[in-house]
DNA sequence: CTAATTTCAGTCAAACTGACATAC
DNA sequence: CGTATGTCAGTTCGACTGAAATTA
């Protein structure tokens, strides 16, 4: 019982760039889902293996910081994560409340299909544009992004 | 225990138009659902609500189809709309599977509310764009959005 | 004492799935 | 018969909330 196509799409809606945001995200985000599903990774996968790839090892709560990503979903991510051994937890010496998260070479051997599954992603996600219009997509959404993104103190 | 700012963001996120598009309507999101509870409604209020005053009277699944919700979820928040009286449900005396859905007096009124709510937040969330780039992005995403939505057959 | 870290057990809105009864 | 409609119960992903235990 999937939902069917749209017949006419009322133009408040359809005009609101709020709702084109949201919806595009949707669409979006179901690529993205299908293509990490194919390898048995989600979302959150990704965003915690190429930050750990990108920084290296870290806190829990650091790679939740740098990941956007809520430290009590971190949890949970990591615990899927550490089970098909592409990261390890070890506690930080220096202390004691930390575990030190680092990424494994199986882990970033993952990393490196889920990059090529995202790629593709893109590609198909913005299929109707050119290579320009692409970049200002993209330089139109980081502006947005960032003025709501109120930056660490 | 809200989500901490970001320190730095990693690149391999930063520059992917999906998690720009993501993370941009997760934004959107907010705005728009604290927007639209401050006059205790939520997107899918006014989605029906806009369909209907521009469609008028429908039947749920015509609604479901053109406000872009799921005809079960439809149905949950038709209710909470009948329960407040901005909409009336009566049985389509031409096809007794059918329910008429109307919208009221008191639904149009709450409608102008939410758009004048609306419009707010796409100010807020446009902010740092210029009426030309706003323009752009609308018309970038439009066209994103129509490809990954297949025609009507 | 306050603050940071990890963890657990929830909530929430939006989208979706599966099933059922009813009517076309 | 197959299909459309309305309804209900349940799931998923991402984001978030609140609280507890531990340590700095």
């Amino acid at each position: 019982m999937e939902n069917p196509e749209p017949d006419l799409v009322p133009t408040r809606l359809a005009g609101l760039p709020s709702w084109l945001i949201t919806q595009t995200a949707v669409r979006a985000g179901r690529l993205v889902a299908d293509g990490l599903a194919a390898v048995d990774a989600r979302g959150y996968h990704f965003r915690l293996l190429a930050t750990l790839d990108e920084f290296g090892p870290a806190s829990q709560a650091a790679l939740g910081r740098r990941s956007g990503i809520h430290v009590s979903d971190v949890v949970a991510a990591l615990n899927e994560l550490a089970e098909r051994e592409f990261v390890t937890r070890s506690p930080d010496p220096a202390d004691r409340r930390r575990n030190i998260v680092t990424i494994t070479a199986a882990g970033r051997r993952q990393l490196r299909r889920l990059e090529k599954r995202l790629a593709a992603v893109q590609d198909d996600l913005l299929a109707p544009l050119s290579p320009d219009e692409r970049a200002d997509l993209t330089r139109l959404l980081s502006r947005v992004l960032a003025h709501h993104t109120r930056p660490p103190v």
